[in-house]
DNA sequence: AAATAAAAATGTAACAATTACAAAAAAAGT
DNA sequence: ACTTTTTTTGTAATTGTTACATTTTTATTT
Protein backbone atom coordinates (compact mmCIF):
# COMPACT_ATOMS: atom_id res chain seq x y z
CA UNK A 1 0.00 0.00 0.00
CA UNK A 2 2.90 2.44 1.34
CA UNK A 3 4.35 1.08 -1.69
CA UNK A 4 1.17 2.42 -3.96
CA UNK A 5 1.68 5.97 -2.93
CA UNK A 6 5.06 6.05 -3.86
CA UNK A 7 4.39 5.22 -7.16
CA UNK A 8 1.22 7.14 -7.52
CA UNK A 9 3.54 10.57 -5.64
CA UNK A 10 6.19 9.52 -8.37
CA UNK A 11 3.47 10.48 -11.54
CA UNK A 12 2.47 13.38 -9.68
CA UNK A 13 5.89 15.26 -9.45
CA UNK A 14 7.14 13.54 -12.90
CA UNK A 15 3.93 16.22 -14.32
CA UNK A 16 5.02 18.76 -11.80
CA UNK A 17 2.29 18.68 -9.37
CA UNK A 18 2.81 18.25 -5.51
CA UNK A 19 1.88 15.24 -4.21
CA UNK A 20 -0.81 16.23 -1.70
CA UNK A 21 -2.88 13.91 0.18
CA UNK A 22 -5.92 14.91 -1.25
CA UNK A 23 -4.60 14.90 -4.81
CA UNK A 24 -2.51 11.07 -4.08
CA UNK A 25 -6.18 9.95 -3.31
CA UNK A 26 -7.84 10.98 -6.04
CA UNK A 27 -5.10 9.76 -8.63
CA UNK A 28 -5.30 6.12 -6.25
CA UNK A 29 -9.05 6.15 -6.84
CA UNK A 30 -9.26 6.85 -10.64
CA UNK A 31 -6.32 3.83 -11.31
CA UNK A 32 -7.35 1.27 -8.39
CA UNK A 33 -11.20 1.54 -9.85
CA UNK A 34 -11.46 1.63 -13.67
CA UNK A 35 -14.81 2.57 -13.56
CA UNK A 36 -14.79 5.77 -15.25
CA UNK A 37 -16.47 7.90 -12.39
CA UNK A 38 -18.41 10.75 -12.23
CA UNK A 39 -17.09 14.09 -9.60
CA UNK A 40 -19.51 12.57 -7.53
CA UNK A 41 -18.76 8.81 -7.58
CA UNK A 42 -15.56 9.92 -6.15
CA UNK A 43 -16.87 12.11 -3.66
CA UNK A 44 -19.14 9.43 -2.10
CA UNK A 45 -15.98 6.70 -2.01
CA UNK A 46 -13.64 8.64 -0.57
CA UNK A 47 -15.39 11.04 1.80
CA UNK A 48 -16.01 7.91 4.21
CA UNK A 49 -12.22 7.91 4.32
CA UNK A 50 -11.51 11.67 4.28
CA UNK A 51 -14.16 13.58 5.85
CA UNK A 52 -13.29 17.02 5.09
CA UNK A 53 -12.57 16.63 1.80
CA UNK A 54 -14.54 19.09 -0.37
CA UNK A 55 -16.01 18.76 -3.90
CA UNK A 56 -14.18 21.59 -5.09
CA UNK A 57 -11.34 19.96 -4.61
CA UNK A 58 -12.13 17.11 -6.51
CA UNK A 59 -12.91 19.43 -9.40
CA UNK A 60 -9.65 21.64 -8.32
CA UNK A 61 -7.36 18.57 -8.84
CA UNK A 62 -9.24 17.20 -12.03
CA UNK A 63 -8.98 19.93 -13.79
CA UNK A 64 -5.11 20.19 -12.66
CA UNK A 65 -4.93 16.76 -13.57
CA UNK A 66 -6.52 17.68 -17.23
CA UNK A 67 -4.01 20.17 -17.85
CA UNK A 68 -1.18 17.92 -17.81
CA UNK A 69 -2.70 15.10 -19.35
CA UNK A 70 -2.55 12.68 -17.01
CA UNK A 71 -6.32 11.95 -16.98
CA UNK A 72 -8.66 12.41 -19.85
CA UNK A 73 -12.85 13.64 -19.18
CA UNK A 74 -15.02 12.12 -20.92
CA UNK A 75 -18.78 13.50 -21.79
CA UNK A 76 -20.86 10.42 -22.78
CA UNK A 77 -24.09 11.93 -21.54
CA UNK A 78 -24.81 15.17 -21.43
CA UNK A 79 -25.37 15.53 -17.93
CA UNK A 80 -21.98 15.30 -16.21
CA UNK A 81 -18.30 14.38 -17.31
CA UNK A 82 -16.35 11.37 -16.32
CA UNK A 83 -12.90 10.82 -15.62
CA UNK A 84 -10.11 8.59 -17.05
CA UNK A 85 -6.69 7.50 -16.41
CA UNK A 86 -6.19 5.57 -18.99
CA UNK A 87 -5.05 8.04 -21.75
CA UNK A 88 -4.01 5.61 -24.66
CA UNK A 89 -6.74 5.65 -27.45
CA UNK A 90 -9.72 3.54 -26.72
CA UNK A 91 -13.47 3.42 -27.20
CA UNK A 92 -16.23 3.32 -24.41
CA UNK A 93 -19.51 1.89 -23.87
CA UNK A 94 -21.62 2.74 -21.61
CA UNK A 95 -24.43 0.42 -20.65
CA UNK A 96 -27.97 1.91 -21.24
CA UNK A 97 -29.07 -0.44 -18.08
CA UNK A 98 -26.25 -0.96 -15.56
CA UNK A 99 -24.21 2.06 -16.23
CA UNK A 100 -20.90 0.50 -16.54
CA UNK A 101 -18.61 1.85 -18.73
CA UNK A 102 -16.30 -0.43 -20.14
CA UNK A 103 -12.98 0.24 -22.13
CA UNK A 104 -12.21 -1.66 -25.87
CA UNK A 105 -9.66 -1.27 -28.34
CA UNK A 106 -10.37 0.95 -31.63
CA UNK A 107 -8.36 1.06 -34.58
CA UNK A 108 -8.40 5.01 -35.26
CA UNK A 109 -6.14 4.80 -38.24
CA UNK A 110 -9.32 3.81 -40.16
CA UNK A 111 -11.28 6.86 -39.20
CA UNK A 112 -8.31 9.55 -39.71
CA UNK A 113 -6.96 8.43 -43.11
CA UNK A 114 -10.07 9.96 -44.52
CA UNK A 115 -10.25 12.10 -47.07
CA UNK A 116 -12.82 14.51 -45.07
CA UNK A 117 -10.50 15.07 -42.95
CA UNK A 118 -7.47 15.89 -44.80
CA UNK A 119 -6.36 19.53 -43.95
CA UNK A 120 -7.60 19.28 -40.33
CA UNK A 121 -5.69 18.97 -37.50
CA UNK A 122 -6.81 16.10 -34.68
CA UNK A 123 -6.16 16.56 -31.24
CA UNK A 124 -8.65 14.25 -29.71
CA UNK A 125 -10.52 11.22 -30.51
CA UNK A 126 -13.63 9.75 -28.90
CA UNK A 127 -15.47 6.54 -29.73
CA UNK A 128 -18.46 6.23 -27.77
CA UNK A 129 -21.19 3.26 -27.92
CA UNK A 130 -24.49 2.81 -25.91
CA UNK A 131 -26.24 0.02 -25.65
CA UNK A 132 -26.85 -2.94 -23.31
CA UNK A 133 -23.59 -4.82 -21.99
CA UNK A 134 -22.91 -8.66 -22.47
CA UNK A 135 -23.24 -9.10 -18.65
CA UNK A 136 -27.41 -7.53 -18.67
CA UNK A 137 -27.55 -9.24 -21.46
CA UNK A 138 -27.47 -12.30 -19.83
CA UNK A 139 -29.82 -11.87 -16.78
CA UNK B 1 -40.88 28.37 -48.79
CA UNK B 2 -44.60 27.23 -48.49
CA UNK B 3 -43.48 24.17 -49.98
CA UNK B 4 -40.96 23.94 -47.66
CA UNK B 5 -43.09 23.87 -44.69
CA UNK B 6 -45.53 21.30 -46.48
CA UNK B 7 -42.58 18.81 -46.22
CA UNK B 8 -41.42 19.63 -42.85
CA UNK B 9 -44.72 19.29 -41.68
CA UNK B 10 -45.32 15.96 -43.37
CA UNK B 11 -42.18 14.94 -41.65
CA UNK B 12 -44.07 15.41 -38.43
CA UNK B 13 -47.07 14.39 -39.51
CA UNK B 14 -45.30 11.07 -40.36
CA UNK B 15 -44.39 10.40 -36.85
CA UNK B 16 -46.95 11.24 -34.84
CA UNK B 17 -46.17 14.91 -33.91
CA UNK B 18 -49.14 17.79 -34.66
CA UNK B 19 -47.50 20.35 -37.01
CA UNK B 20 -47.77 23.28 -34.53
CA UNK B 21 -45.65 26.73 -35.71
CA UNK B 22 -42.98 26.31 -33.18
CA UNK B 23 -42.50 22.89 -34.50
CA UNK B 24 -42.12 22.96 -37.86
CA UNK B 25 -39.57 26.36 -37.23
CA UNK B 26 -37.29 24.89 -34.89
CA UNK B 27 -37.20 21.32 -37.32
CA UNK B 28 -36.81 23.96 -40.09
CA UNK B 29 -34.08 25.86 -38.34
CA UNK B 30 -32.50 22.54 -38.12
CA UNK B 31 -32.58 21.54 -41.69
CA UNK B 32 -31.57 24.75 -43.26
CA UNK B 33 -28.86 25.26 -40.84
CA UNK B 34 -27.15 21.72 -40.57
CA UNK B 35 -24.89 23.30 -38.17
CA UNK B 36 -25.62 21.11 -34.95
CA UNK B 37 -27.04 23.88 -33.09
CA UNK B 38 -27.16 24.22 -29.03
CA UNK B 39 -30.38 25.15 -27.77
CA UNK B 40 -29.73 28.73 -27.11
CA UNK B 41 -28.36 29.24 -30.84
CA UNK B 42 -31.92 28.04 -31.83
CA UNK B 43 -33.47 30.48 -29.91
CA UNK B 44 -31.37 33.48 -30.58
CA UNK B 45 -32.08 32.66 -34.33
CA UNK B 46 -35.67 32.44 -34.30
CA UNK B 47 -36.80 34.71 -31.37
CA UNK B 48 -36.75 37.84 -33.90
CA UNK B 49 -39.03 35.91 -35.87
CA UNK B 50 -41.03 34.43 -33.15
CA UNK B 51 -41.00 37.34 -30.24
CA UNK B 52 -42.94 34.63 -28.28
CA UNK B 53 -40.98 31.78 -28.50
CA UNK B 54 -39.68 30.08 -25.35
CA UNK B 55 -36.67 28.40 -24.28
CA UNK B 56 -39.10 25.58 -22.79
CA UNK B 57 -40.78 25.02 -26.11
CA UNK B 58 -37.30 24.52 -27.27
CA UNK B 59 -36.36 22.00 -24.81
CA UNK B 60 -40.01 20.68 -25.16
CA UNK B 61 -39.91 20.26 -28.95
CA UNK B 62 -35.85 18.67 -28.89
CA UNK B 63 -37.44 15.77 -26.18
CA UNK B 64 -40.08 15.16 -28.76
CA UNK B 65 -38.26 14.96 -31.76
CA UNK B 66 -35.72 12.72 -29.89
CA UNK B 67 -38.03 10.31 -28.81
CA UNK B 68 -39.59 9.80 -32.62
CA UNK B 69 -35.81 10.03 -33.67
CA UNK B 70 -35.86 12.94 -35.94
CA UNK B 71 -33.10 14.42 -34.70
CA UNK B 72 -30.18 13.10 -32.93
CA UNK B 73 -28.31 14.32 -29.80
CA UNK B 74 -24.63 15.25 -29.70
CA UNK B 75 -22.37 15.60 -26.58
CA UNK B 76 -19.89 17.11 -27.93
CA UNK B 77 -18.78 19.53 -25.08
CA UNK B 78 -20.18 18.72 -21.56
CA UNK B 79 -21.39 22.27 -20.49
CA UNK B 80 -24.53 21.61 -23.36
CA UNK B 81 -26.22 19.35 -26.35
CA UNK B 82 -26.23 19.88 -29.77
CA UNK B 83 -28.80 19.10 -32.25
CA UNK B 84 -29.07 16.85 -35.59
CA UNK B 85 -32.03 16.20 -38.04
CA UNK B 86 -29.33 13.94 -39.88
CA UNK B 87 -29.39 10.32 -38.20
CA UNK B 88 -27.59 8.16 -40.73
CA UNK B 89 -24.24 7.06 -38.89
CA UNK B 90 -21.19 9.75 -39.36
CA UNK B 91 -18.67 11.41 -37.22
CA UNK B 92 -18.60 14.74 -35.92
CA UNK B 93 -15.43 17.36 -35.86
CA UNK B 94 -15.77 19.91 -33.36
CA UNK B 95 -13.00 23.33 -34.32
CA UNK B 96 -11.99 24.64 -31.14
CA UNK B 97 -10.88 27.73 -32.62
CA UNK B 98 -13.56 28.96 -34.40
CA UNK B 99 -16.30 26.21 -33.15
CA UNK B 100 -17.62 24.46 -36.20
CA UNK B 101 -19.22 20.82 -36.24
CA UNK B 102 -18.06 19.31 -39.56
CA UNK B 103 -19.80 15.77 -40.22
CA UNK B 104 -17.30 13.35 -41.91
CA UNK B 105 -18.34 9.59 -43.13
CA UNK B 106 -17.13 6.89 -40.71
CA UNK B 107 -17.20 3.15 -41.69
CA UNK B 108 -18.67 1.37 -38.35
CA UNK B 109 -18.57 -2.46 -39.27
CA UNK B 110 -14.74 -1.66 -37.94
CA UNK B 111 -15.62 -0.24 -34.75
CA UNK B 112 -18.99 -3.04 -34.35
CA UNK B 113 -16.68 -6.09 -35.55
CA UNK B 114 -14.79 -5.98 -32.30
CA UNK B 115 -14.23 -9.36 -30.26
CA UNK B 116 -14.44 -7.19 -27.03
CA UNK B 117 -17.86 -6.27 -27.98
CA UNK B 118 -19.22 -9.48 -28.64
CA UNK B 119 -22.41 -9.99 -26.73
CA UNK B 120 -23.19 -6.65 -26.62
CA UNK B 121 -25.79 -4.62 -28.02
CA UNK B 122 -24.92 -1.73 -29.82
CA UNK B 123 -27.84 0.89 -29.88
CA UNK B 124 -25.87 4.23 -30.37
CA UNK B 125 -22.64 5.28 -31.89
CA UNK B 126 -20.74 8.10 -32.06
CA UNK B 127 -17.11 8.98 -33.16
CA UNK B 128 -16.47 12.74 -31.99
CA UNK B 129 -12.76 14.04 -32.81
CA UNK B 130 -11.43 18.02 -31.96
CA UNK B 131 -9.20 19.89 -32.93
CA UNK B 132 -8.44 22.91 -35.89
CA UNK B 133 -10.64 22.61 -38.83
CA UNK B 134 -8.82 23.10 -42.33
CA UNK B 135 -10.17 26.53 -42.60
CA UNK B 136 -9.04 27.62 -38.96
CA UNK B 137 -5.57 26.43 -40.52
CA UNK B 138 -5.27 28.27 -43.36
CA UNK B 139 -5.65 31.38 -41.34
C1' DA C 1 12.21 27.21 16.59
C1' DA C 2 9.30 31.29 15.44
C1' DA C 3 7.87 34.21 11.88
C1' DT C 4 6.66 34.82 7.15
C1' DA C 5 5.36 33.64 2.63
C1' DA C 6 3.37 30.51 -0.69
C1' DA C 7 0.41 26.78 -1.95
C1' DA C 8 -3.55 23.91 -1.28
C1' DA C 9 -8.04 22.87 0.56
C1' DT C 10 -12.43 24.31 1.94
C1' DG C 11 -17.22 26.42 2.09
C1' DT C 12 -20.34 29.41 0.13
C1' DA C 13 -22.15 31.88 -3.46
C1' DA C 14 -22.72 32.51 -8.39
C1' DC C 15 -23.70 30.51 -12.93
C1' DA C 16 -25.72 28.00 -16.61
C1' DA C 17 -28.17 24.09 -18.80
C1' DT C 18 -32.09 21.55 -18.07
C1' DT C 19 -36.45 20.03 -16.06
C1' DA C 20 -40.78 20.50 -13.19
C1' DC C 21 -44.85 22.61 -12.75
C1' DA C 22 -48.81 25.44 -13.08
C1' DA C 23 -51.18 28.92 -15.74
C1' DA C 24 -52.40 30.90 -20.27
C1' DA C 25 -53.29 30.34 -25.06
C1' DA C 26 -54.57 27.74 -29.00
C1' DA C 27 -56.73 23.93 -31.32
C1' DA C 28 -59.98 20.27 -31.67
C1' DG C 29 -64.28 18.08 -30.67
C1' DT C 30 -69.18 18.30 -29.43
C1' DA D 1 -70.99 28.53 -28.24
C1' DC D 2 -69.13 25.35 -24.82
C1' DT D 3 -65.97 21.80 -23.26
C1' DT D 4 -62.03 19.18 -23.52
C1' DT D 5 -57.48 18.40 -25.01
C1' DT D 6 -53.11 19.91 -26.62
C1' DT D 7 -49.50 23.19 -26.88
C1' DT D 8 -46.99 27.05 -25.33
C1' DT D 9 -45.28 29.97 -21.95
C1' DG D 10 -43.07 31.89 -17.59
C1' DT D 11 -41.25 30.93 -13.31
C1' DA D 12 -39.20 28.21 -9.99
C1' DA D 13 -36.43 24.20 -8.82
C1' DT D 14 -32.55 21.19 -9.75
C1' DT D 15 -27.87 20.07 -10.67
C1' DG D 16 -23.05 20.09 -12.41
C1' DT D 17 -19.50 23.33 -12.44
C1' DT D 18 -16.81 27.50 -11.50
C1' DA D 19 -15.58 31.93 -8.88
C1' DC D 20 -14.00 33.72 -4.90
C1' DA D 21 -12.72 34.64 -0.25
C1' DT D 22 -11.17 32.32 3.94
C1' DT D 23 -8.79 28.80 6.43
C1' DT D 24 -5.44 25.34 6.72
C1' DT D 25 -1.27 23.27 5.44
C1' DT D 26 3.37 23.36 3.65
C1' DA D 27 7.66 25.55 2.53
C1' DT D 28 11.03 29.24 3.29
C1' DT D 29 13.51 32.62 5.85
C1' DT D 30 15.10 34.66 9.83
MN1 LIG E 1 -11.54 4.28 -20.54
MN1 LIG F 1 -23.96 15.71 -37.98
ZN1 LIG G 1 -25.02 -3.56 -18.16
ZN1 LIG H 1 -12.22 26.20 -37.34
Amino acid sequence: MNQNIERISRILINNNIKPSFQRIKILEYLLENKKHPTVDEIYVSLHPEIPTLSKTTIYNTLNLFLESGIVRALNIESSESRYDPITDQHGHFKCDHCGSVYDFPVNFENIKSNKFLEGYEVKEKDVILKGICKHCKEN
